[in-house]
DNA sequence: ATATTTTGTTAGTCTAATCTAACATTATAT
DNA sequence: ATATAATGTTAGATTAGACTAACAAAATAT
């Protein structure tokens, strides 16, 4: 079993982790704002573990095993924040602190009966995959609205960002998962978009934020 | 803030307590199987929290200050087991090692939303007291079954051992709370009883079993 | 009353996970 | 090409929570 630490650390070591895998233990000690000696030793303790592959002075790379563990993990972090949501009536932007600490609760069938009363999902309340139960995620390829062009209608399927604030900044402007989002015009010099949808027919959304949520083209 | 660890012990000293509220370094050390030498540091640390009142060789006591800490812990506890009961369709044999992690999340909003969505429960799974949102748990005063004389109907509140094993016992003896139970016969010999409740008519109960259940004279 | 057993404490060690200070390597800028 | 900055490692210290061994006090038995 891992512990409650290395499961935190798999589990940045996966988010992290570029196109090829790789990951720099600054940019680890930065994002569990842990020193970056500590995050070498326990580097070293999961090498042990053959969950990284670890060289001196060379980027850290999670194994086969690694990225199985963290999926896991993560697995267990997303159908909390599911479970939150949709059984005990959490806001989308109050779960993942929660859920930060009950991924790591020991105990198999809690996972399980929560994925069953859920109905087995497929994605958390941020849009992001749920891994499956050996920890394999299925990333689905989605455009981000600053990329989209005028005139085009898409679907809001996920967000990048899942600070409160950015949510709460959702929430306030009535911006929520399925939403379908017609592009009006887009601002030359800011890249801001005027943009419509449900009842709101002239919302105005800085890049800031239009690169924050990922859609795909309506069809 | 307690730790893991501390709240564990708190939990324990409630426990443990005797009618004078005394517990022995020697009890808590076998209950928690954690070293007397071991206890009697975290005695110390916990006397320094003004938690518990500690002098050498002398029994142990909670401070109110402990008792209301421990009294939140074993809320968290109850409610967590009643919500794995009520609201996730565990049995009522397979929640209390669960419930032994997740009393420990940080995190009172969501014990306040177990709360609500249980409709603010008094008593457990077991029909142990939940203390309130004070730490102050209400203690009803129940009879043993096994107190209990031939011919009397009672009405079974509560269980005092919460062992898996035992409740899988009561499982298969349709044995829950809230049935009403017919006192037939009692064995001189060894003070089993036959007794009838729901749809049984001739089950007897071994005197282990009925020092277990605790019951209400039915009126 | 004294010996024995049980209970409790003290002193010192260990492991997990953290830190700082100092040093080493690699990357970047001039 | 060399100096400087950024990144990474080593060594040693710290804290929480556990342990064992040895000793001390209290309770119990003879
Ligand atoms: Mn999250
Ligand atoms: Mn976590
Ligand atoms: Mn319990
Ligand atoms: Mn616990």
């Amino acid at each position: 079993m891992n512990s409650y630490t290395e499961e935190n650390y798999l589990k940045a070591l996966f988010n992290l982790a570029n196109e090829t895998g790789e990951v720099n233990v600054n940019e680890l000690s930065k994002w569990l704002e842990i020193k970056m000696p500590t995050v070498t030793s326990m580097m070293k303790k999961l090498a042990e573990k053959k969950l990284v592959h670890y060289e001196s002075y060379k980027p850290l790379r999670l194994t086969e095993k690694g990225k199985k563990e963290a999926g896991l993990v993560i697995r267990k972090h997303r159908l909390t924040e599911m479970f939150l949501v949709n059984k005990m009536n959490f806001g989308w932007e109050d779960v993942h602190d929660i859920a930060e600490q009950i991924e790591h609760i020991q105990s198999p069938v809690f996972f399980e009966k929560m994925d069953e009363l859920l109905g087995y999902p497929k994605i958390d309340p941020h849009g992001s995959p749920i891994p499956d139960s050996n920890g394999k995620m299925i990333w689905k390829v989605y455009e981000k609205l600053s990329d989209c062009k005028v005139g085009e209608t898409v679907k809001l399927l996920a967000v990048i960002n899942t600070s409160s604030n950015f949510l709460k900044f959702l929430n306030s402007r009535e911006l929520q998962l399925g939403l379908k989002i017609k592009i009006k015009s887009i601002e030359a010099f800011d890249k801001s978009m005027v943009v419509s949808y449900s009842k709101r027919q002239n919302e105005s959304l800085s890049q800031l934020v239009t690169e924050r949520l990922l859609v795909e083209k309506d069809k």
